[in-house]
This record gives structure tokens, sequence and C-alpha cells, in this order.
DNA sequence: TTGGTAAGTTGACGGTGTCAACCAGAGGCG
DNA sequence: CGCCTCTGGTTGACACCGTCAACTTACCAA
């Protein structure tokens, strides 16, 4: 038999995401079980089971949607902007989105997350947002200059990413509910890392001694291979 | 009466911690619990309650003394080199410590980490970390410029410990476990994120019209105050 | 000696994921 | 029509988990 729930016909596999999401908003991403979602719909603590395999699974789905609307909104926001300068839209919409759903960018960002590898639907979701970048970067004439190869691209690609990444994850961590910054802060801080952003993007490839200089120190002092998953010594 | 392990007198205490830590190199950060360590430990499932409050105080404590053992670290390594480019010894020594110890790198930045504002050492420990490169900034001719003061050093500190966390972040995640790169990819990418990390310091700051159009923008688009912590719409 | 405290103990409660077994209904099919 | 199988739900059990409460011991200070 049915619970009692409005979730008609067979659509609690639906439900369940949404619930979800509602459990995820309240209690945190820890606070997710499929028992509560159960009990929330009204229905027994194995229901779930029938549509997901384990927690995991569910939450992976949650995870893999929150991808999906990201690049929705990169690739809205970008295309629907009458700026010239592509980039930089692209940069500003990542931002509106991380500041507008700080929840949706943290839980897709969270280190507690399904193994990536066996989620492939998620990573698929997952790698979209990178591709949008590295495309609009592509189309940008920085992409056409001599010294810029794809190597090169890729590794800016990176840089870039990360950057932002690195300013909204600082931006909506709850630091700012216990040292708040100001509005005007705030604001410096977002055009700072767009700027150098730009800096990065217009300055001239390092020189080849420059490289050489670095990656001697590189080899000197990175260890190669394999690494120890030890948290001792 | 005491348990039969070789955990002499009172340093049970001890025993917790380094006993934590062994579960989660095997089990993750995930599988540590108080009732798993109590039971390695051969003692009851409450006597690590007489010494850490919670799960969490005792993840903070090992949380902490990571950080600690980070701050060392970067601080001996950057001291020592011998280097005239002190910034690019405290990058590389970043990023030394990062891919000698995974574990204890992944651990001090996970999002399940307990809430900061509840565990002031943690949270002063790590705050050492970034104090040091920030000193590191303060001593290169690039602090003493004439357009480089105090708000923009400290934005560009965290441009740069931004950079090298995500480039660190990327190469020990486990995505390179199922797609792994070249042993001469990952160096470039080293390479790469230490010289742009010179290009930025390198190059002047933005131009004053250059700013104002991006914080123009930014002002355009970026939401200002209370966030909404939502997953829906 | 006495009394109080710190550091152990056992026990219980409610929560979790997940396996197993059962059951009701719907649809295909002889 | 009757049967049979598959789907999506059910209850029940098990082994974990964190944590509160109450009890016991050992020691140390007055």
């Amino acid at each position: 038999m049915r619970g009692i729930m409005s979730t008609s016909r067979t659509n609690l596999r639906e439900a369940c995401l949404s619930e979800a999401i509602r459990t995820i908003e309240k209690d945190g991403i820890e606070g997710l079980s499929l028992r509560k979602v159960a009990r929330r719909l009204g229905v027994s603590h194995q229901a779930p089971y029938k549509h997901f395999a384990s927690r995991e699974h569910l939450l992976a789905e949650v995870v893999a949607d929150a991808f999906a609307d990201f690049a929705v909104f990169l690739d809205k926001r970008t295309r629907s902007s009458r700026t010239e300068d592509e980039l930089l839209a692209m940069g500003l919409a990542y931002i509106e989105f991380a500041l507008k759903h700080p929840l949706k960018y943290r839980l897709m960002f969270s280190t507690t997350l399904p193994d990536r590898s066996e989620h492939p639907v998620m990573l698929e979701k997952a790698e979209r947002s990178y591709l949008l970048l590295k495309d609009c970067l592509s189309g940008l004439e920085y992409a056409h200059r001599p010294d810029i190869d794809e190597a090169m691209l890729e590794r800016d690609a990176m840089l870039i990413l990360t950057l932002v990444h690195g300013l909204v994850t600082a931006l909506t961590s709850d630091a700012m509910d216990t040292m708040p910054i100001s509005e005007q802060a705030r604001e410096s801080a977002i055009a700072h890392t767009l700027a150098r952003i730009g800096t990065i993007l217009g300055g001239s490839v390092p020189t080849e001694p420059e490289m050489e200089r670095i990656s001697e120190a590189v080899r000197d002092r990175i260890p190669t291979g394999a690494v120890t998953l030890n948290l001792r010594d």
C-alpha cells in the first residue's frame, strides 16, 4: 500500500529527492538520512531503498542536480550578457551563483561527497561547468596568441577556476558570520580577483629561463610518484 | 579499573588522539567514532568521554595538530631555504607538505570539520599558516611598492593561498587515481602555478579605470547582504 | 579518617544504514 | 479466467553510532 501522503502514484522517487533537499537545507549535508526523508514523507523506512541503492546514491543525485543547475546558470548568464568581455561575464556569473545559492554551492564542493568514480552521472554534470569555462577561454583572443597552446590554456583555465572558487568559498564560509567584512571590502575582494585574472591572461607567458628556474626548484623539492596515506610523521 | 592495554596511567588522552589518527587513516574522517577508538584501545565505550566532550572535540584536536604541523613545516622549510626567492620557497614548502601528507592536508580542509567558532584552538592554529604567508609577502620588495597598501597585500595573499590550495587539491584528489596525469604534466602544473603567482606580484596593480569597469559590473550583478540558505530555485 | 573528585565502568535510549523476508497489486500471457 | 512474475511497498532485525545517567574505584587533600 502507498503512504497517506500526497505523493501520488509512483513518483516517490521525485518526492525523495525534493525532501532530501529540504532536509539538507535544515540539517546540513551530514543530517541527511534515508530514514528521515522516509519519515517526513510518511512512508516506511525502507521505501526509499526501492529507488536509491543507498544514502550515497540519493546524495549523488541531489549533487548532480545542483551541478546541472550551475552549468545552466553559467551558460545562460554568460550568453545573455551583452558585455564585450565574455570572461568577465562568466566570472560574474560564477560568483553570482555561489552567492545566491551558497548551500547548493557548498554541496557541490563538499569533501564528503560520494566517490566520484562510482557515480558517473554526477561526475559528468560536474565536468560540464569546467568545459564551459574552457570553451569561453578558447573564444578569447588570448587563446589565439602564438605563445598559448592547448596545455597552457588548460592550466590557465584551472587557475582561473581555482581563483574564483577560492574567493566564493571564503565569501560564503561561516567565518563570515563570526568575522563579517564590510560590503565595500567584499566588493573589492571580488573586483580584485577578477582584475587579477585579467592580469594573468593579459601578461605574457612566463619566460623560458624563469620557468626553468622554477622547474628546477620543483624537481628538487617535490616528491614524485606514489603518495603515502598516513597522518603520522 | 583501567583497561588491559599498555596505556599506562592517565595518558589515555594521548592514546585516544593517536588511535583517532590511525582510525582516520584506515576509515577516513567519516569513519572516526569514539566507540571505535575506545574499542581499539581496549577500554569502555565511555572512557574517551572523560577526555573529550564529544566526537567533534576529539576531531578538532586532531585537526589542530595537523595545522600546527603544517605551520611548523612551512616555517622550517622556508627559513632553511637559501633561496633568494623566499616566496617561491614558501610555495614549494606548501606544495611539498600537501603532497607528502595528503591525508593530513585533506583533513585540514575538509568541509565537515567541527564548527571553527566553537573550537578556538583549532582556529588559532589554522590562522598561523595564513599569517606566515602574509609575513613572507610583507618581507618582499613587492610590499614596498608605492601602489601596494595593506588591503592590497591582504587580497593578494589570499589569492596566492587560493592558487596553491587549488593546485594541491587537484593533485591529491582521488580523480588522480581514475585519471592519472604524467609526471611531466604534474611538474609543469606546479611550475605554471608558481610562475603565475610571480606574474601577479610582478605585474602592476590594475589600473583605476579597469577597476572601475569591473566594480561597476560587480555592483550590477552580485547580490548584496544576507544570503538565502535554500537549495531550491 | 574522611570526603571529594577524576577516571573508569555498565546500561539505556534513540538514531543511523542496510539486509531479509513478506505482501499487495498490476500486467502479461497461456 | 487463472496464474505468475515483477515492482514497490511493508515490518522486522542487526550492528553500529553519540550521548546521558548512574555506579565504582582510586587517589589525594584536609
